[in-house]
RNA sequence: GGAGAGGUGUCCGAGUGGUUUAAGGAGGCGGUCUUGAAAACCGUUGAGCUGCAAGGUUCCGGGGGUUCGAAUCCCUCCCUCUCCGCCA
């Protein structure tokens, strides 16, 4: 979330903001809210004072008389403050409700625009494959290897699940491996992390977790969700501490499955493994200064480019447009890989991102460390190193060949223990 | 899941209704002394909200209750430890 004195103090600005990332929240109700607290604040407190009072005159002796007649003014009080306090909580829970629909500030360099089609591509790397046969999609040729079984997942868990089989298990888990101990080298200290995180944590990360219009699983009775990434328990692993400014910045890296309920997602560009209700991630975080973060946000996107380079598969970098960002983004770059079976021809399909989150995340989340003497809170970034399901897509049909199989990147090969699928 | 013991500031730890405005110790920071360091001594040292500030207010695992007044009493949930049960 912003900071409420930045909102009341620089109103139009966030109006601006809300009005360029295209989403609905009302800053000016946010502020009338605030300043609402604030008066009934006062007024709370200015009677707790006096309870307090009163209190401490009781410590000492006192007459009979006078003792009664302070137990009378003092219940008066708590009655008085016990009613201002119901209105406090009801204006508090109202303006929680409110704030959390402002999304965080935009940088300045990026693009402006509604949907993903104004994102601005920034560069390409690699070439795509030409094929001098018919290309196959990721479903065809997982289908042909016995690879993917999404039919009897389907029987099982139901759409959008499926099988991982034989060599494609092998891939997923040499995926795993070949990133964690890339950034390992990083000096990233690798976690393998919980896939249930409860809902406030969730939403203090800037996820909905419940509601119709949440992608997030929550399991009923329980106050928790299954994790849609582990941007959520890495994000929090430090939630509510004051963390040391010399271990800045602290780079985590987390090995997760992702659970999303991608209500309502269908289509020619969702199919297979595209858009899937579980996957497994490794996903890297960073806690930094405020001064730190622009630099660890081109680290991250650096690195996935080399992660991606290592594994020779085609793909272009795009700075994220204003309205396609989510809510905790202050700037997103994506990575997409070339997909030759998506569309009619190929196409590009998100494969990462790395987000610089500024403090929106830690503010919530009650992250910070000392400077001065003085606690500021820290700036967090996330980037995907991983997603294996999007991955096994591009490495599926990038590297297929006219004999119906399918090389493995050479780099993946000390991890897969062969060289080709067939 | 059952029985018992706990959860207090960066850490250890005292505290069972009103001199707790959280004792005491360790650690940190500053200083005295010293060529320098150690030791010793002196001082200082949590966070949030509000406010220009002075100040005020909240926080003793979370939430709720009793009371004029709660770290302290009651209810409830969470977590840790020990033992038992179950189990990859």
């Amino acid at each position: 979330m912003l900071d409420l004195k930045y909102i009341r103090d620089n109103l139009e600005e966030v109006k601006k903001n809300i009005q360029i990332r295209n989403v609905s929240a009302d800053p000016e109700k946010v502020v009338n809210l605030y300043n609402k607290k604030n008066e009934v604040l006062k007024r709370t407190e200015s009677l707790r004072q006096k309870r307090n009072e009163n209190v401490r005159i009781m410590k000492g002796k006192l007459s009979e008389g006078e003792r009664l007649k302070l137990i009378e003014a003092g219940k008066k009080l708590k009655e008085e403050i016990s009613a201002l306090e119901l209105s406090l909580e009801k204006i508090r829970s109202n303006l929680h409700r409110e704030i959390l629909k402002i999304p965080n500030l935009t940088h300045p360099d990026v693009p402006e625009g509604r949907s993903e089609d104004d994102n601005l591509e920034l560069k390409r790397w690699g070439k795509p494959a030409e094929f001098t046969f018919k290309a196959r999609d990721h479903l065809q040729i997982g289908n042909e290897l016995d690879l993917i079984d999404f039919e009897t997942a389907a029987k099982v868990s139901g759409q959008k699940f499926y099988y991982l089989k034989n060599k494609a298990v092998m891939l997923e888990l040499a995926l795993v491996r070949y990133a964690l101990e890339i950034l390992e080298k990083e000096s990233f200290t690798i976690t393998l992390t919980p896939d249930i995180a409860k809902e406030d944590i969730v939403e203090g990360i800037g996820f909905i977790p419940r509601g119709e219009e949440s992608n997030i699983y929550s399991l009923e009775g329980t106050g928790t969700c299954l994790v849609g990434t582990a941007e959520i328990t890495l994000g929090a692993y430090f939630s509510g501490q004051i963390l040391k400014a010399e271990d800045l910045p602290i780079k985590l890296a987390g090995l997760s499955h992702c659970f999303r309920r991608e209500a309502g997602a269908a289509g020619q560009y969702s199919k297979g493994l595209y858009r899937v209700h579980q996957f497994t991630k490794v996903e890297m975080f960073i806690f930094c200064r405020p001064s730190q973060s622009e630099t660890q946000h081109s680290y991250l996107l650096n690195l996935e480019e080399r992660i991606y380079q290592g594994l020779d598969i085609p793909y272009r970098v795009v700075d994220t447009c204003t309205g396609d960002l989510g809510g905790p983004a202050y700037r997103k770059f994506d990575i997409e890989a070339w997909m030759p079976g998506r569309g009619q021809k190929g196409d590009w399909g998100e494969i990462t991102s790395a987000s610089n989150c500024t403090d929106y995340q830690a503010r919530r989340l009650g992250i910070r460390f000392k400077e001065n003497g003085k606690s500021v809170y820290v700036h967090m970034l996330n980037g995907t190193a991983v997603a294996v399901s999007r991955t096994l897509i591009a490495i599926l049909e990038n590297f297929q060949q006219e004999d119906g199989s399918v090389k493995i990147p050479e780099q993946l090969v000390p991890y897969t223990g062969f060289s080709r699928i067939n």
